[in-house]
DNA sequence: ACAATTATTGCAACACTGTTGCAAATATAC
DNA sequence: GTATATTTGCAACAGTGTTGCAATAATTGT
């Protein structure tokens, strides 16, 4: 998967900062927060990074994952995430001693019972422990 | 249940922005953030606030719930939530209508199949629709 | 390859969120 | 009522995220 091709698929222009993101998200393999980014490629902007996240996200590149601090983390999205609309149902796994937040794409989020009269549109299931990496 | 003898139960000492800060939440229902609580309460200083909700949460009289906007949201603990070890292994729910979020006590976040070398030591479930009042 | 067009970037400035240190005030225990 | 330890309020700060606008760079068509 290449990042200008990534990019051409949605519409939007290549441009280096662009790349330079999609190439380090897909390096990282776990969930990156704006800071994280902004670490990385120091020399980009970091309102330039704001945007850059946000345009990736209403184009159905990245999607957002909860995490428990408040801080908004990415991944990137499955193949099925068209602009606007999310089918990020799987659950998030993050690990308490390496603090990295991965997508656990395998694991869709159980339907649970709710009470009467309340309906679903979309749910997040963050599950904390450890990964296998630091079992 | 009163807010004097729930801050006498956590060993706190009963003063008037806590126990407005009890009241609140509890006529509220639904989850509040620091800001929800500084605009009901506009007397009580920010730092104060924030210093509370942290007592609280470490006393085990509220919990965190996560939300999907970046801000932290608390609710009140159930019984079973002693000093620092909270068992609030129930979901959330956030209504995209009137955007209030509520503790579904009765709802637990079903065991999942994690990927081997995983393990859990707890989660987060958020689930994102309508509400009976909204529907 | 070049100009015109449109999207993207960088900067300045700002509002909001959350934290720390310290002195003044207040709740409890005696 | 007084002593003690906790809690509060203030000032100051660091980090996060947003907006407006001018400069720049990527595409489109020729």
């Amino acid at each position: 998967m290449d990042a200008s091709k990534i990019l051409g698929n949605h519409q939007l222009r290549s441009t280096a900062i662009r790349r330079n993101v999609i190439e380090f998200i897909l390096n990282e393999g776990a969930a990156v927060s704006h800071q994280d980014i902004e670490k990385a490629l120091p020399q980009a902007d970091r309102v330039t990074l704001y945007r850059t996240l946000a345009t990736f996200e209403e184009k159905g590149i990245l999607h957002q994952v909860l995490d428990d601090e408040s801080v908004k983390k990415y991944a990137l999205c499955g193949t099925d995430c068209g602009g606007g609309h999310h089918h990020d149902d799987h659950a998030h796994f993050k690990c308490e001693k390496c603090e990295e937040t991965v997508c656990l794409d395998e694991v869709s989020i159980p339907a649970v019972g709710l009470p009467v009269g309340y309906s679903r549109t979309s749910a997040n299931l963050l599950i904390m422990g450890t990964c296998r990496a630091c079992a």
